[in-house]
DNA sequence: ACAAAAGTGTTCGTACTACACCCATGA
DNA sequence: TCATGGGTGTAGTACGAACACTTTTGT
């Protein structure tokens, strides 16, 4: 078959919520190009292996995760001639939403992984708040990142994956405070309340209480089998 | 760089609507695997060109369509080991929305190509999508096309890329055919026109009319400049 | 005059907002 | 008993569904 052929990677925009800030796993590069700048985790797709595949072998690479806790899909694919200096390499962007698990320090390979505020990670005059180097992000990174986010924020309104930043029990106030997070916009509790536990298929409810948050119990809920919400849960800024 | 090196094409799902239907272009295959079938339009992206432009230049050979009357949106990549059974060729699949135009008949290089309803070609009227059925489309297209169809009815809902289906100028009543026939629903005339025309930026009026439709005249619009609608157009069945 | 399609007004129900209010726990 | 957050009730409002009705053309 005549015709050009080229590297093929996945990169995962890992996006967990955690303190208080809406996070996206990074990592530390240990080879040349851009050698010790952040980045996101992914790697090359090998020679018998489905992309979904690929996927998930990264993703468990880098987390430990285990492929049933987190949501993972696709996002976009990015080819520009340019964009790896070495070679011709397209990848295929993953989208993962998942609760806030540790990352595993040591790790095989891994160079080190950690979560970072994605405010810093796309902030535009490469300061950051927390003593990263942030020139930006390695590559394309930050564009598949910025993409990746809008996704997520747009997906909560008519999914209900935000129920995928939580643990597997949750009460509807720390699902809240998931969308608060990540929609940047205070929600009222009591609408917010009514709105997640009418929905049909939305939450299930475990029967049990915790008093972890503070006052009177909370029900814990469980994710439910909706796949999309209807109607769905706007947010005030577009 | 030590990693396994793969094809990649684009391939383009192309939608329009005609004769009451949407509508899918397919091409004659006239080389081997699966010679003789329908496919998508697509090719091989060359070695020092953008996804994006692999897939204009893709469109302009099927369909002759200058870039500014369509719209073209990537919609997702597919790299199943299986796929093609030559070799491993990954396919990044866009979606363009066209107006009803001809297709260039005799065409240079094209074999034969067409519109299509799509029912027709995804009609599983009993033979397995393993991309030699006669009714299928060849390799895993009609998965592809399933997609591409399925992320064009919720474009509709919350962008106004109706008007993409539409010629330069149309009614209000045209474009409403359009949303009727992709959604494969009724809509209330009255409640539409108001709709789509109280949307800011929706619609822009041309202040010309048209008898064309029959009964009194219809104010011509052209395509507003709004990207989302907000608040979405939301179809019944979901 | 009549048919046909454009466009407007009006009523009704549903769903979101804002906020008053009560409930159940820990300290 | 008080502070804290969970959860319910309710009035006001915005918007879509349904449909009666008027407008403007072709025949």
């Amino acid at each position: 078959m005549e015709c050009p052929k080229f590297a093929v990677s996945v990169d995962l925009v890992v996006l967990t919520v955690r303190d208080e800030a809406l996070s996206a796993l990074v990592v530390r590069r240990g080879t040349e190009p851009c050698r010790g700048a952040w980045a996101l985790p992914g790697g090359f797709v090998l020679e018998d292996e489905g992309l979904e595949e690929a996927a998930a072998r990264e993703l468990a690479e880098a987390t430990g995760m285990r492929p049933g806790s987190v949501h993972v899909e696709q996002l976009a694919t990015y080819g520009a001639p340019g964009r790896d200096p070495r070679a011709r390499v397209v990848t295929v962007a993953y989208l993962a939403l998942a609760p806030d698990l540790p990352v595993p320090a040591a790790g095989s390979d891994a160079t080190d992984a950690q979560w970072c505020p994605v405010d810093s990670l796309l902030a535009d005059d490469g300061l950051a708040s927390d003593g990263l180097a942030s020139d930006g992000l390695a590559f394309d990174h930050a564009a598949i990142l910025r993409d990746g986010v809008e996704r997520a924020r747009s997906k909560l309104e008519y999914s209900p994956l935000g129920a995928a930043f939580c643990a597997a029990e949750f009460t509807v106030a720390e699902l809240r405070r998931v969308y608060e997070i990540v929609w940047g916009e205070r929600l009222d509790p009591r609408n917010f309340h009514r709105k997640v536990t009418k929905t049909e298929a939305f939450l299930e409810p475990t029967g049990t209480t915790t008093t972890r948050d503070g006052g009177r119990p909370a029900q814990l809920f469980r994710r439910g089998s909706a796949e999309h919400l209807h109607p769905p849960l706007l947010r005030r800024t577009t």
